[in-house]
DNA sequence: GGTCATTTGTACGTATGTATT
DNA sequence: GAATACATACGTACAAATGAC
């Protein structure tokens, strides 16, 4: 496949459907570097903003993950630590705060868990690494 | 309060530090439009690039919604639907596909999450409109 | 309907800064 | 120091959506 500009699908989207369809499809795999914004500049003749805004739209997906001086590694699933929920308590998913996000060294594109417990004390866990459950017998 | 681009602190997020606090103290209400591209980039004597970037970090925070013609709105807190997670059943957050994010009308910014029921069966809701509970009376 | 001004979106180029190897 | 890679930031131009008239 390829990407032509003349499409009404913007050149940065046609890009990062094709990066994510060789992501999903194992070509590109968790851990591995995603070509560099050069040789994708180079192998699809188009210009380094469209280049970013596509690596950008991976990593508000949470596909890809960025490092300055190194390039883009497509992510790993990671485990995820399971959390009861407990009785009384509840949850709401949002995009974590800046200070958030380095507090808890999450990537871009990863949102937050906030859980209320009864009294009402909140606690922001890492959306990436936690599942909440409530066990069959409650 | 001012911009330095001498500082370490990017132009953008300098910028987005400016609009956060405009919100967060009420000056920028909930609905209303933010200063226009054009407003931001001869105010603060800065390129176009770092006011879009700007704009696009605090759209990343799920804190303004973008309409193309219209400009950026501060975005309204939704009230939220509790949903009772069933018992064995389980809870993530994670971004929404593209394709996700049409289906539910989401936002930028706005996570999804994916309930999965004792039988395996998954069902996305929509992150800003839902708080997941578990009764006091498990 | 048509035109115009306003506003954001896309896409290019260039230059320089910073992190890593 | 050198090479590579991403980050920031400026400029330009045109496309597309919206609303006013």
């Amino acid at each position: 496949m390829s990407i032509d500009p003349r499409l009404h699908t913007p050149v940065y989207v046609q890009l990062a459907d094709l990066l994510r369809q060789r992501i999903e499809s194992g070509e590109l795999r968790p851990g591995s570097l995603i070509p560099s914004e050069a040789r994708l500049t180079q192998e699809y003749g188009i210009g380094r903003e469209a280049v970013r805004m596509a690596v950008a739209l991976l990593r508000s997906e949470g596909l890809v993950r960025t490092q300055r001086g190194h390039g883009s590694y497509v992510r790993e699933t990671t485990e995820r630590r399971t959390v009861e929920l407990a009785a009384g308590s509840s949850a709401i998913a949002r995009m974590p705060t800046g200070i958030e996000r380095l507090d808890l060294g999450l990537d871009e594109g990863v949102p937050v868990l906030e859980i209320r417990d009864a009294e009402g004390r909140t606690e922001v866990l890492p959306g990436d690494e936690i599942a909440i459950t409530r066990p069959a017998t409650g």
